[in-house]
Formats: C-alpha cells, sequence, structure tokens
DNA sequence: GCAAAGATATGTTATACAGCACAAAATTAC
DNA sequence: GTAATTTTGTGCTGTATAACATATCTTTGC
C-alpha cells in the first residue's frame, strides 16, 4: 500500500488537485456537506493505492479511518471455525467500509482485503463522527447505507443456513452479478474470485464450490473459463437460488 | 391490539399523562430533541397494548410507523425455505423497531410478534425521518443502534453457519441470557421460549432443539423445567459455544 | 527452461443433521 | 371433566455435504 498524496507532497499544485478528484468521485457523502465541511474533510483524508491481495484493515485492530473505495474491488470478511472465513459482503467503487466498529465502539470483528488492486481514501473517523453531529444530511446519508446493509445481512443469513448447497451457489453468482455487473458480451462476470473466495461466500468447502460450478456447466447454467464465468441460463439461475 | 390512548380519549388528562410516561421511557431518543421537537413526537405517538403471540407488523407490508417497546417481548423473524422460520433478533424493553425498511426505501423483510403481552407505542416514520434531517444528534442515535445491529448480524451469520448444534444451541442460551437476564435465583432465564422458538432462534430443527436441551441437561449444563431453563454451567456452555 | 507452489478437479468415505413416525405430556376448548 | 389440539420427547432412516486423498493443470520464481 502507498500513500499516493504523500509521494506527491513536493508538487502541492498535484497533490490538491489529487484530492479534488477523490472528493468529486465522493460526491453522494460530499454534496451533503457545506463549503467549510468540504475543508475541513479535504485537509484530513489521504489517498492510498493497494495491490491485489493487500489487507485493509485486521480483524481485532482499534479503528482509526474509514475507507472509501474509489476503484478497484474489497471483500469483508470474518475468520470462522478452523480457518474457514465467510465473506460477509463485497464493497465496490464508490462504496464506504470500516465505519460501523468504530461508531458501535468496537474493534473490527470482520476484515478487509483487496480482490484487485484498489484506490482507496482513508478517513479519519474522529472527523467523520464530527461532521455526522453537525450535519443531520450527512448523518441520513449513513443511516440509509447501513439500514440497506443490515437488510442485506439478515438476508444472507437465511440464505446461508436454510438453502442446498446448489441454491447457495446460484445466489452467490446472481449476487456478483448485481453487485458488478457482466463486460461487454453482456454475460461474463466482471470480477474474477478464485474457487476459494467463492466457496467463502456461499459457506461451502472449495472442494464443492468446484464440483457444483463444474455442475452448473454441465447444466449449461453457466460457461467456465478458468476464473472466468458467463452466466448463461439466469432464469434457471435464479429458479435453483428460489427453491434452495 | 388496543389503542390506549383511544380507549382514554374522552379524559384527554388520562390520555396527556399516559403520553408523557412513554416520552419518559423513551428518554435515549427523546433527550435527542429540542421542545419543539418534542411537541411534535408526543402530537404524532400513539399508545397500543399487544397480547401474547399477536404480530406487530408483516413480512411484505409497506412501513408506515416505527415501534418502540416499551415493557414485554417481541421477535423478529424471517420466513425460510419450508415454513422453516428464522428468528434474526429478539427485542427488549426499551428498543426501536420497524424503521430499517422505511429507511432504505423498501417493504418489511421480516415479520415481528410478540412473545409475552406487550406495551408499544408507534411513531409515524415520516414524523421520524423529519425529525433525523432536521437534528443530526437523533440521527447519531441511530446510526450508533444500526452499527450495533449490523455487528450482531454479520456475527450471527457465521455463527449459524459454521457452527455445530450444540454450539448453536449454547451461544443462543448465552444470547438469551445477555438480551432478557435472569430471574432473581440467578440462574433462571427470563424468557419462557417454546422449543420451537429456541430451534428458530438456533437454526435448527425442533426435534433437535428438544434433544440437544436434553443432551445439555444430563451433562449438567442446564436445568429444564417446561420452559423454565436454569443456566448451571455458563463457563462450559462459553466453551461449547466457542469451539463449534 | 525447470522446479516449486498453488489452484483446480474428481472420486471415496464418514457423519451431522434433517425428516419422519409415533408416543407421552401439557394445554386449550367446550 | 372430557375431548381435541398443541407441545414435548425419543428412536430410526436417509441424505447432503464435509473431510480426505490424489491427480492434473496453472502460475511464479530463478
Amino acid at each position: 500500500m502507498c500513500c499516493i498524496t504523500y509521494l506527491c507532497s513536493k508538487k502541492m499544485g498535484k497533490k490538491d488537485k489529487i484530492i479534488t478528484e477523490c472528493l468529486c468521485k465522493m460526491n453522494e457523502l460530499v454534496n451533503t456537506l457545506n463549503e467549510k465541511q468540504k475543508d475541513v474533510l479535504s485537509q484530513a483524508i489521504t489517498v492510498h493505492q493497494y495491490k491485489k491481495n493487500e489487507t485493509v484493515y485486521h480483524y481485532g485492530e482499534t479503528p482509526k479511518h474509514m475507507f472509501c473505495l474509489l476503484s478497484g474491488k474489497i471483500k469483508v470478511y470474518k475468520e470462522g471455525i478452523g480457518g474457514r472465513n465467510q465473506i460477509v459482503r463485497v464493497a465496490k467503487p464508490v462504496e464506504y467500509l470500516g465505519y460501523r466498529a468504530y461508531f458501535a465502539n468496537g474493534k473490527f470483528i470482520t476484515a478487509a482485503s483487496t480482490l484487485e488492486p484498489s484506490c482507496v481514501v482513508k478517513i479519519p473517523l474522529t472527523v467523520i463522527k464530527e461532521l455526522i453531529l453537525e450535519n443531520a444530511e450527512l448523518g441520513w446519508f449513513f443511516i440509509k447505507t447501513l439500514c440497506q446493509e443490515l437488510g442485506r445481512s439478515d438476508q444472507r443469513t437465511v440464505n446461508l443456513t436454510q438453502k442446498h448447497i446448489r441454491g447457495r451457489l446460484a445466489e452467490s453468482l446472481l449476487y456478483l452479478k448485481e453487485r458488478y455487473g457482466v463486460e461487454a458480451d453482456g454475460y461474463t462476470l466482471s470480477i474474477y474470485l478464485s474457487r476459494e473466495d467463492l466457496a467463502n461466500l456461499s459457506n461451502m468447502t472449495t472442494s464443492n464450490a468446484i464440483r457444483t460450478l463444474s455442475l452448473f456447466a454441465a447444466d449449461k447454467l453457466v460457461l467456465v473459463d478458468g476464473r472466468k464465468i458467463k452466466i448463461i441460463d439466469e432464469e434457471r439461475l435464479r429458479q435453483i437460488s428460489r427453491l434452495g
């Protein structure tokens, strides 16, 4: 991970330009702020480039910053029993991470790492908390986001516990399509996960993720080429997901 | 379900007194408000008495009110595959329910019903939203609450998916103790759930909830008398929950 | 280019748990 | 007080899926 703004610190003009570009991408959040608050934020943030498979934050750490994913992809996961990880969500640009634990007065109970090279803005949590307490509209932004995530989390609990293995994998593939979309061909998922990550997302062993994906391919529901997955028959996939 | 304030509407003094008492119990929320906002709230709320096993809100309904549980106990659950319900959380006084779906712009994806006779305040969601947008401190109250619930939900996902049946039941018993506490004897859980509800909380069949609870009793971890459950050996229960 | 390490694939075995059947006990209804 | 219904308890069977073993294919490092 390297801090872009630090690297550019000797050419202040360029640094300011980078920060401005970041704030522009974070418009959904920034638009709630007045000029003074925008200034406070722009003084507080730093920009960082992560390589693939780098850790953004660790389980058990005390949260100091929240993260805004500007480009790339990040997985948020819990370390489960016997080294088996459970991916609880995947983030795409422009989404925010790492504030939940701080707002709930606790340490991180999840970890996060990049699935691809990613550009991330770090915002000190003390600054965000102050801004929320003086700006109700910003608070509302977080409330909406949290409510959506809580809904998704409750949904996931039932999906992962009650559906059979085929239903869980089908659900995950549809989830990935909904979150990251498809490439220009209209079929290939715009994310290349390892079978292990696919398994961790679907609450199954790696072997079973491989096996079940092969079965889906044999049934002509998907077309698999290494980590590229084309979703051919979305309707039947949806049906499999529904029926468990 | 009957509306207490309506029943008393001819004696305005008594009605006002009831509303004031309610606002007093809701102090954690009400303390964030100024006098004018308190007045808006007190004009908007109604008080309702629910019998045991009454539905507070249904799956699929459009949310119009949020609920504040003043006394009693409520379960929030999702209808799963094949009629098997999954209890996602249980509420105790004084906690708030039914606002998530509205803030996320959706319909209820859970249902809620009383586990005991319960007194509930209904607050129109439009009123709460307006108050949040003009009062950052109230927004912060909801952010904190949501962050705690989201953490609990993520935790539950891993517990329910990765732990074995004994671990899941142990976890549920500890969860109930932590949420509702124990009676004067220091051991008996202050909530009497049916074996079916205990199963729905622990993601297992009713038979297995009964069987596993009997095993716990045989192992002298708990003492069971009908729906009364005494937790005898909390330390070992905690161990079983940890190890899965 | 080759060795080493990691990811993917597939078959076999073991087991935890659901599903079902049925009995006993407790609660509710009349 | 008796019948009907619901809840609780126990045993048996089947099966979904984890766990393990092993082979092949792919990537990485030198």
